[in-house]
DNA sequence: ATTATCTATAGATCTATAGATAATGC
DNA sequence: ATTATCTATAGATCTATAGATAATGC
């Protein structure tokens, strides 16, 4: 019953990426063990060879999904970013979507061990998106402002759009409402360039 | 043991207020029916006296929370509404604030009887913020715009600062960007009156 | 020899129900 | 007579551990 190492790195890795799937798409407390292994292909008891606890898992999973997220965004622009964040495709696809929009309301909930990894996962996306990459100090703290208030607006169009029924007109004039506001001021005040 | 019909409504009222507050502080999974009634200062088999399921529970008090916040900034202009919403003490009192920002990432979870409570709460906020008062159904239509922005970089914002570290500067900072940059807006774009 | 995985289970917790009780309200 | 509340419990589920197994890797 013992595997090769190779397989058991595997084995490990796709634990934390049906983790950082399912946990995005239920919660955290929406997600057992039990499940999450047989999805994976394996048995409950082997969970815990991998991983202390379950807690130790959500901080991995969650350093994933916001390191995919990071990943998958870095070679767009601002506006790429931002059309197909507040797309219904990204709305209704939670489970392969930006982290903090799924799971921000349960890391909240959880100790700083977990918020930490949320805090530099906030971070590494400003950076992504071209916080830091002006000219001069002053430039920096501007477009690092523009960064903050564009994700934190994406972010609650993103959570609240989802809070309404699925047929709801609300839900889509909320994306489409910020969307259209966002690239608005991207056109007024054009992304810094380094 | 039975209680007279004002009693009876009373400790009815109480358990929708415990509720709304402590779904706030922990999340819908995170409170048990036995630890509710107990803050109550009942026993939990009486519940199901009051309610038919925790299910019924969850979307009498998601609209008692929503109402209590319209109620609360009814009488606030967009600027006032927004330096409380994004302060820190808001943010560090999730129990007694925005709904919204506390269970939105819940509720996205929770079947559309529940969604739909959200969706009429969100709108109700809107209508509280001065979405569809002014003159003429363009102008309507922007200042309706202007309040979605708002309220979705508000949500955002306070989602997110929540979800960093209690000591973390980058949660204070979202909260002060945010903030700046709405009110900035408000200068620009004075608010609509009717 | 080591150890990742499996089966089985302990112990806790959670929702919901059953039946008894006693004060209200017709 | 009705019924809100209480005590007790059923049945499900969840995290974590124990012990057996069998293939890897020294």
């Amino acid at each position: 019953m013992k595997v090769s190492k190779a397989q058991v790195q595997e084995n490990r890795a796709r634990i934390v990426a049906m983790a950082a799937m399912l946990f995005r798409e239920r919660g955290y407390d929406g997600v057992g063990v039990a499940e999450l292994m047989a999805a994976a292909g394996l048995t409950h008891g082997g969970f815990y060879k991998h991983f202390k606890s379950k807690a130790d898992l959500m901080a991995e999973a969650a350093a994933a999904g916001l390191e995919q997220s990071a990943v998958n965004t870095a070679d767009l622009d601002v506006i790429a970013f931002v059309n197909q964040y507040l797309s219904r495709q990204h709305r209704d696809a939670p489970g392969e979507g930006c982290t903090m929009a799924a799971l921000s309301g349960d890391a909240a909930r959880q100790p700083d061990s977990i918020k930490a990894v949320f805090a530099e996962g906030i971070e590494r996306q400003l950076a992504v998106l071209g916080a830091n990459q002006a000219v001069d100090a002053d430039a920096n703290k501007q477009a690092r402002a523009l960064i903050i208030e564009t994700m934190a607006q994406a972010v609650g169009a993103i959570v609240l759009s989802r809070a309404c029924p699925d047929d709801s007109p609300l839900a889509d004039e909320i994306l489409a409402v910020c969307r259209a506001r966002i690239l608005g001021q991207y056109e007024r005040e054009p992304e810094v360039k380094p």
